[in-house]
DNA sequence: GCAAACCACCGAAACATTGTGGCAAAAAGA
DNA sequence: TCTTTTTGCCACAATGTTTCGGTGGTTTGC
């Protein structure tokens, strides 16, 4: 009983995290075919990755903006220990950087050795594809279970929509939806009592506004138009002739 | 000559990391030779280690406290896959606690269990006992620097940005930022909840202030070319119409 | 079936908010 | 005191949002 009610907490707070922003993975690795396949795979895992064949350029990258994560190589070309040494740069720019090592080098040194200098994580390059991405994984989720881990009150979740105040972001079946500020307080309205219908009056009061009839009617054009953008089949608002509208829920 | 130069400043590293408290390790490996000797080598390196035989035995002891780190052999006495099952009842106890699988079993398949199962390592009995050990100074130094910013509020660090709130310093990927009083609590109060929308009354009253919206806006375009001319492709901080700021993170 | 009321859609005008450069007042240093 | 830095504000330009009338289609009541 009380395990399956843990569960469900977990649960919706993966929900939360999976809403947010794919993350940005930098790759350093000199070969271009083997980066071309790494970045491939973690790019069709939903992962953004910018992709690096030395340590200065890398390094450029990283003193504009940081990643999410960094992979690296320690051979970088002729620089035999280029990844160590971006390791250790990029911690003197970051303490907190997720980095991990992805090399043909096996010897138990050089892992201890890597491992030592501040990285999260050390494979070999005799990993399978779903295995780097499992590593992968674990770290973001090692990431994001420390993180400040606070939700309620300024999250409206109602089947596949989902309203965060806060950030006042609105996701359809995890897809971000770009409302306006009128329309954000209109979908909020109608949400927030799924299947109560809402009248033109109630919708202008909710969103702040003294306006026309028409304006609602034209809001909810654009509201409409918006989700279907991103979900052809969305029908959550229904028109209620002479009443106003409803979310189905 | 070079990797030479690289390793012996790892190893200076490693004195500072070691300096640190004993924490407490569970140890659940059904081998009593295995399990004395891995309880050994981890006492021997400052750590206080509970071993138990059984996946029963552990989990009436994680019942009582949560250790601070628990490795777990997979296959228990019968239970052949006591270990995964271990994991997940750990897991519904303590989102968070470290979990590390060090077990024979090297599929790749069971590897990848192990980590979706929410583990954060996964290592074979083949790998050297310095090697485990990093890996385990690895993990702990993971958690201590995610930690350390809920304790110590004094350093902020959200991808590129670190900000200093002792010496009033910001940096954006290591490079010095020079902002005045009110522009550095105006970026503090945006990147203290990355994604959240700020309107510009928060911001002022995090900043102290009582001003025009106007001259909020004006902080805000002088903070932005501040940004922007250490890194032009600065980008960070997003307008929402009607609504205020927010620092993307 | 028909008229009246209502709603969806389009587009352009009206409106609101934000970015920019500049300047002066206030505060801090020298 | 004088200089420099920081701050607040304004006008104008640029941008983004809201409003609303017209047209045509749909629903409702009789």
């Amino acid at each position: 009983m009380v395990a399956a009610c843990v569960r469900l907490r977990v649960y919706s707070c993966k929900l939360l995290f999976d809403v947010a922003m794919p993350r940005r993975i930098a790759l350093v690795e000199d070969d271009p075919a083997i980066r071309a396949n790494y970045a491939d795979a973690l790019r069709k895992h939903g992962h953004e990755v910018q992709a690096y064949g030395s340590r200065g350029e890398a390094m450029v990258a990283f003193r504009v903006r940081l990643p999410d994560l960094a992979i690296l190589d320690i051979g970088l070309g002729d620089d035999h220990d280029g990844g160590f040494a971006l390791c250790r740069d990029l911690r003197a720019l970051s303490a907190g950087l997720p980095i991990i090592f992805l090399t043909a080098r096996d010897s138990d040194f050089d892992v201890v050795s890597g491992l030592r200098m501040g990285a999260d994580d050390y494979l070999t390059k005799d990993v399978s594809l779903p295995h780097l991405l499992a590593r992968v994984a674990a770290l973001f989720r090692r990431i994001d279970v420390q993180r400040e881990p606070k939700l309620a009150e300024d999250l409206l979740e109602r089947g596949s929509l989902a309203l965060d105040m806060k950030r006042f972001s609105a996701t359809w079946a995890g897809a971000r939806v770009e409302l306006t500020l009128t329309e954000f307080w209109m979908v909020h309205a109608l949400a927030r009592f799924p299947g109560h219908v809402k009248n033109r009056e109630q919708l202008m009061r909710e969103a702040n506004l003294v306006v026309d009839d028409d304006t609602v009617t034209s809001h909810m054009k654009r509201i409409r138009r918006k989700f279907q953008a991103i979900a052809p089949a969305f029908d959550e608002i229904e028109t209620v002739y002479g009443m106003g509208y409803r979310w189905k829920g």
